[in-house]
DNA sequence: ATAGATGCAAAGGGTTTGCACTTGA
DNA sequence: TCAAGTGCAAACCCTTTGCATCTAT
């Protein structure tokens, strides 16, 4: 990561812009709204490189592809959209939650994830059909 | 799923006997103690059938394969362990995890997921060497 | 000029599917 | 008997890698 080119201010951009989750995808086709030719191996590479040097930091979510987001926010959980499939931040911990570990287990760290639906897919009608979004698998 | 074949039995007894999610191959090996020559796609099918009948409920972790275990137990979290990959079931939960949600936003169901050494990794010298296991990717 | 970066296509690894053979009922 | 079930291999999807070309410095 010592060039300065344009596929990765595009990328990195695209994250500053989007202040939630990102999957490869969805980074690749917001990035190629600036850069045409990107290709989705240059994504993954520099997304690579981006939480290598700690620019990035991965949010791996069950059952989902990994998904990236700027580094160095504060401990936060995450909610996942079961409509849209995007991810969105949470801020805060409600903490203890190493409470009944099995005696001689060791904690180091844990993941929350709320699943349900976003503003924008639950206002109004809930029932409405869901898109089949798969911006990410 | 309606005849019983020795490779359906084959994987229901690997999951009553282990009694913490599995991931395919974890069941493949178990399984072909029983049945040689099982294949992989025969489980992947097999786990799907339970999953729809309701005899498995999957596991899904964060940058894992899911996993499946036998349905029908009480809302509970699991426990990761970062050395030998092997996932277990934490009873309970601390609940009011719903708290800091955006406004407008639907909470449907929560996940859970602590990380850390098991027992039988953690004992004695942390510092021991990690087992590269990979039992599941 | 030149080593790092990129795009494309092929390779990998896990999961699913097509198909001919096997087997439970 | 005969359709459901199985094993094998090919197909798929996402991610990574090899390589010739391009480009920031």
């Amino acid at each position: 990561m010592e060039r300065d080119t344009a596929q990765r201010r595009a990328i990195r951009q695209v994250f500053v812009d989007c202040a939630r989750p990102l999957a490869p995808q969805e980074v690749l086709v917001e990035a190629q709204r600036t850069v045409r030719a990107l290709g989705i191996a240059t994504v993954y590479r520099t997304i690579k490189g981006l939480v290598e040097e700690g620019w990035l930091a991965a949010v791996e979510l069950p059952g989902a592809a990994a998904r990236y987001e700027v580094a160095g926010k504060e401990h936060h959980h995450h909610f996942a959209c079961r409509s849209c499939q995007r991810v969105f931040d949470i801020p805060g911990c409600a903490g203890h939650l190493h409470a009944d570990v099995p005696a001689g287990f060791r904690c180091d760290f844990h993941a929350v994830v709320i699943y349900g639906l976003c503003q924008g897919c639950g206002e109004g009608d809930e029932a409405r059909p869901k898109r089949k979004a798969r911006t990410t698998r």
